[in-house]
DNA sequence: TCCAATATATAGATTCCCGATATAAGGAGG
DNA sequence: CCTCCTTATATCGGGAATCTATATATTGGA
């Protein structure tokens, strides 16, 4: 089943971020992993990973360097910064507010004796 | 704390069809119903609500139809119809695929062991 | 040789939500 | 009486985020 893209919408980031939390990667290594790690639910795509990566770089929350190349075009690492790992711990806290707000709303809203 | 609005994104059909799996409710009333219960989290905008509500009754999830006026304009309240709730559990279906998917993501991925 | 996979990158199109604005009526305060 | 706030619905334009398509470059297999 495809998911709703939208419903992607906004998390990547932190999904991103959270795979640099644990070492360097480069982008093509990320869309493997994030796929692998997400049980193939999550497809990312070149076309949304790079502009993105750049977009990290420009707020400081990652660095990148040319790292060895075995084969083919040379591989772009990054690294989170330590301004990254802040920015990871808050993206993490507010994903884990909208969920348990909308389990909420799906279990019947706040509150009590049911609506 | 304001979420990320890019978080809420393609889950508000999802929470505006739940609304109205209890019962017939009107725009505005959504709004308060989404606050309350979900703590305050979700400030629904009218801006967003009612073009999506347009869109919902063109595909064949909801009905609208007029209702009493205690004061001021006319009420439109909207009922969700049988493709509405069959769409409602499939976006349901979806929403607990994807957050159990981001979950493991920030957990450290699929494999192996515990989890 | 041609195609697939690896690897990075950009541009255009689309979708989605919000802010601003308009309309409309009732009640509170000056 | 008039103005402002709240209720209530509606539309439009802007901005942000993602995808599709495309471009480039190299290696390995059919």
């Amino acid at each position: 089943m495809e998911l709703d893209k939208s419903l992607i919408s906004g998390s990547i980031p932190l999904l991103v971020m959270k795979l640099l939390e644990a070492g360097d990667l480069y982008g093509y290594q990320m869309i493997e992993e994030l796929r692998r790690r997400s049980d193939d639910t999550f497809h990312l795509k070149a076309g949304t990973l790079y502009p993105l990566l750049h977009g990290l770089e420009e707020k400081g929350f990652v660095t990148a360097y040319e790292g060895e190349a075995a084969a083919g075009k040379p591989r772009r690492y990054y690294h989170l910064t330590e301004r990254g790992r802040e920015a990871l711990r808050e993206k993490e806290a507010a994903w884990n507010e909208y969920t348990r707000a909308v389990g909420q709303v799906l279990r019947g809203g706040a509150c009590c004796a049911g609506a």
